[in-house]
DNA sequence: AACGTTTTGTCTCATATTTGTCTAACGTTT
DNA sequence: AAACGTTAGACAAATATGAGACAAAACGTT
């Protein structure tokens, strides 16, 4: 097994263990951590096993010791730290998809395998590559697109959707947590009206709203107007985003926008997105909402809104 | 064992027992009740044995002794102190139970203010000063409990449930994916039977398996029979553990569990626990289910399974 | 009851260490 | 040229330390 190939610059431990550039290297330099191997030139390179060490010392940062103490500390020592369990654990075979397309095969082939390690781990090794924004809108859009359509079409088991749902909601979630919006940043709420389940569209909006530098709410599916204005009011946002996927024809679903609108005054922006919105243009615009095509779309509408 | 490397600054120490720092300190320069190690340049380190002596002295002075009397007690005197008053009792009490009540309605609160960040922050201080396992029995469960209490008695809007539970799956998530479970770990799977919907007590299983040392495939809600027992094989699972909430008569299930047995085998464990598992014991003990009354259950069992 | 004394948690201050972050100047890669 | 990486050094915020002070409570004595 050639470890060799899996030697990676700082910039991609740096995004894969969340620690800065900053921090690993004065880790290194302060307390000789680590020492990567380097390159002709002085690059440094570090391997899965360095990537896991790092993220052992940042676990057991978080827990209370201090990295001065621990950074001298052995794997196996750091390991026992925590009370013992989880042995050594092997390196991950590491392929390197060309292209998205084979990225998106590549999750989707964890899928069916049920490994939620390795689709994680592709998603992580996307953003790495890709950053954030290219990896939300192009890969894990049109992964859970193919996840529909191959699930849709008996390809891919109930079982097998579930669980890369889940992974992929855990991503958008760490996603969305991890954002640390600076203090002043506009917000907008992220929710799904009265009768709409499907929850993915939002979610995957309101990362791409964080990546954007917005505080962003996401309340999830199926709330009534009255709600989603008083969560508007409560916290103050300059923005809500409804997504609308199914059905198109859902007949209290103008009501619930005038009610919201309403609610919350000539101020707030109404954005509306979904496969389904289109259905809804009327009633969108008798709300003054936005409509919004695409994730692109909400990009630059976000921006036009904060340099307002 | 070397638990020497396991010393904790006096930061850690304070949040731990919930004493200040002041007090740590001016037991030790008063009273000598312990005598920490230093590190070259003098600060404290407290071993997890000194921290439990913190714990039982914090004990003993809420019971009306005086510290500068039993400071110079030997940890093994601290606990007979305890023995006249409550034999079994005696050791509960040190977990600060306040303390947890504390950090739940720290949690109830963020979740009012619709402060996703907030919340986030009070689950990881927990799992910082309660470790994995108390902050998922003791914290996260005991929430998801409050918060539907609270919305159920109208107290908390639907929104706010809402986004509670979004950042709380994603804590749970997140738990379960940043879990490095060893490549020769047991596996087993978590699911929640067709017609059964809600997720999260078997999300908690799963993260509780993880922090177990398992690899936990969590898959979901809502599965039929066929997709359980082919996601197992698919993943060579020693056990599956289903979720059951509600309804508790639904007719169906017990079809679904003797079909889910049939296709897996004799060989594999099949676990059933959630607040309804009761009511099916009948069905659940045709098909040699282990029923888990809660989830100190479920890490007994999954112990025994590991061990044997 | 009134009083001094002791106990005990808390607080401040000056000083020192730890640690993440940042800048500047320069080299490498694309 | 722009993006990325390197070292060296600087900086500030967080964290600890010891000494001392203070006040409330507990205790003992009158």
């Amino acid at each position: 097994m050639d470890i060799q190939h899996s030697e990676l610059p700082i910039r991609v431990v740096a995004r894969r263990t969340g620690l800065s550039q900053h921090t690993i290297r004065a880790w290194e330099r302060r307390y000789s951590a680590l020492t990567p191997s380097r390159t002709a030139t002085n690059r440094r390179l570090y391997s899965e096993m360095d990537i896991s060490r790092l993220k052992l010392l940042k676990q057991a940062v978080a827990e209370g010791h201090s990295i001065g103490r621990i950074a001298v500390l052995k794997d196996a020592d750091l390991i026992t730290l925590f009370e013992g369990y989880k042995t050594q654990d092997a390196i991950p075979p590491s392929r390197n998809p060309e292209n998205i397309e084979d990225i998106i095969e590549e999750c989707i082939s964890a899928a069916m395998h049920l490994d939620e390690e390795e689709l994680l781990r592709h998603l992580e090794d996307a953003s790495v590559m890709l950053g954030a924004w290219t990896t939300l809108t192009k890969v894990v859009g049109p992964l859970l697109t193919r996840v529909g359509d191959l699930w849709h079409a008996g390809e891919l088991r109930p079982a097998q959707e579930h669980m890369a749902s889940e992974v992929i909601r855990g991503y958008l979630l760490k996603m969305l947590q991890s954002a640390r919006p600076s203090s002043q940043a506009p917000c907008i709420v992220f929710a799904t009206p009265a009768g709409q389940r499907h929850e993915f569209g939002s979610l995957m909006a309101a990362a791409a709203a964080s990546i954007e530098g917005w505080r962003a709410v996401y309340l999830g599916a199926d709330l009534p107007a009255v709600e989603i204005a008083g969560a508007l009011r409560n916290v103050q946002a300059r923005a809500v985003a409804l997504s609308i996927i199914y059905p198109p024809d859902d007949p209290f679903l103008a009501e619930e926008l005038v009610a919201l609108r309403k609610y919350l005054g000539p101020e707030v922006e109404i954005l509306a997105g979904g496969s389904s919105a289109g259905a809804y243009a009327p009633a969108l615009n008798a709300v003054y909402a936005v409509m919004l095509t695409d994730i692109d779309a909400l990009r630059d509408c976000l921006k036009r809104m904060r340099s307002s």
